[in-house]
DNA sequence: AGTCCGACCCGAACGC
DNA sequence: TGCGTTCGGGTCGGAC
């Protein structure tokens, strides 16, 4: 489930430990990772090549080459292992990348969600098929914007929220954290959210991204780093913690968990109005 | 247009 | 080493 913090924090540690590095020798051990290139071409096409640069869109990683962008979308359960001469990759790894330092790149994917697409250098497209809305960490997602997008609609905020073509990068662990820290309801109509309340999600959306990022992200059973593990799930709030006591000093409620927009959704029945 | 839902996967968790 | 079933999660395409 990487989401926004997790994909920044594995872009950092690509940009430190390979970027500058070049790639001796590509594997696409399952054909299904590649989209849009047939899985030979895009081996083919991606040795010989260095990295550039390690960007990140949403929840797309960037891996800038000399000829090629290489979009990777890490899904649920996607991760990058940089390995050492001799390591033995296990069933779960979908590509391997050999790099001219003699270390590898492993893409290892447990549930096989995780997609590799090649596109020429400086295309200019969208990383996947559909529009990504603003980086919620960059200038243009502010209050005005959000309840632009907010406006007249009925579906719960939670699930305007998730949708990648009105902010990239937000998944279900971080949607349901802001919406507690900023005593949101998941479930109230997105179109029913004051200018006040829009302005606090907006803040508290960011602050969430901010704080998880400079703990290196969630772990889960699924996530891990290039080097050493995120540490958020310490700090989560309601995620997950269902049935637990709220942490809201002063208040005694249990976390709740609902489904809404067929994503698992936890809050607090009394502090998320 | 906006909203909803199934498909895609497979390990974990659960029920018996 | 118990076995069968259900669940979850991001994106996309199709249905309404």
């Amino acid at each position: 489930m990487p989401e926004l913090p997790e994909v920044e924090t594995i872009r950092a540690d690509l940009e430190r430990l390979v970027v500058g590095d070049r790639i001796a020798e590509a594997r696409i051990v399952d054909p299904r990772l590649a989209q849009g290139t047939a899985p030979g071409a895009m081996a083919a096409a991606l040795r010989g090549q260095k990295i550039r640069q390690a960007g990140r869109r949403g929840k797309y990683l960037l891996m800038e080459l000399d000829a090629y962008r290489l979009i990777i979308h890490l899904r649920m359960t996607g991760r990058m292992l940089l390995a050492g001469t001799g390591a033995q990759p296990d069933k779960h790894v979908r590509a391997i990348l050999t790099l001219r330092s003699s270390r590898s790149l492993w893409f290892r994917d447990i549930r096989r969600f995780g997609t590799w697409r090649l596109v020429p250098a400086g295309d200019a497209g969208q990383p996947g098929a559909l529009s990504l809305g603003p980086e919620p960490l960059g200038d243009e997602f502010t209050p005005g914007y959000l309840l632009a997008v907010l406006t007249g609609r009925k579906a719960p905020v939670k699930a305007i929220l998730l949708d990648q073509r009105h902010v990239a990068g937000l998944g279900n662990i971080y949607v349901d954290e802001a919406l507690f820290r900023a005593g949101l309801d998941p479930r109230r109509p997105a179109g029913s959210l004051t200018p006040e309340e829009t302005r606090r999600l907006v803040g508290e959306i960011r602050g969430t991204l901010r704080e998880s990022i400079a703990n290196r992200g969630t772990s889960m059973r699924d996530y891990g780093g290039l080097e050493e593990l995120g540490s958020f799930q310490n700090s989560l709030r309601v995620y997950r913690r269902t049935g637990e006591q709220c942490v809201r000093e002063g208040c005694d409620a249990v976390i709740c968990r609902t489904v809404l927009g067929g994503r698992g959704t936890h809050y607090c029945p009394r502090c998320q109005r």
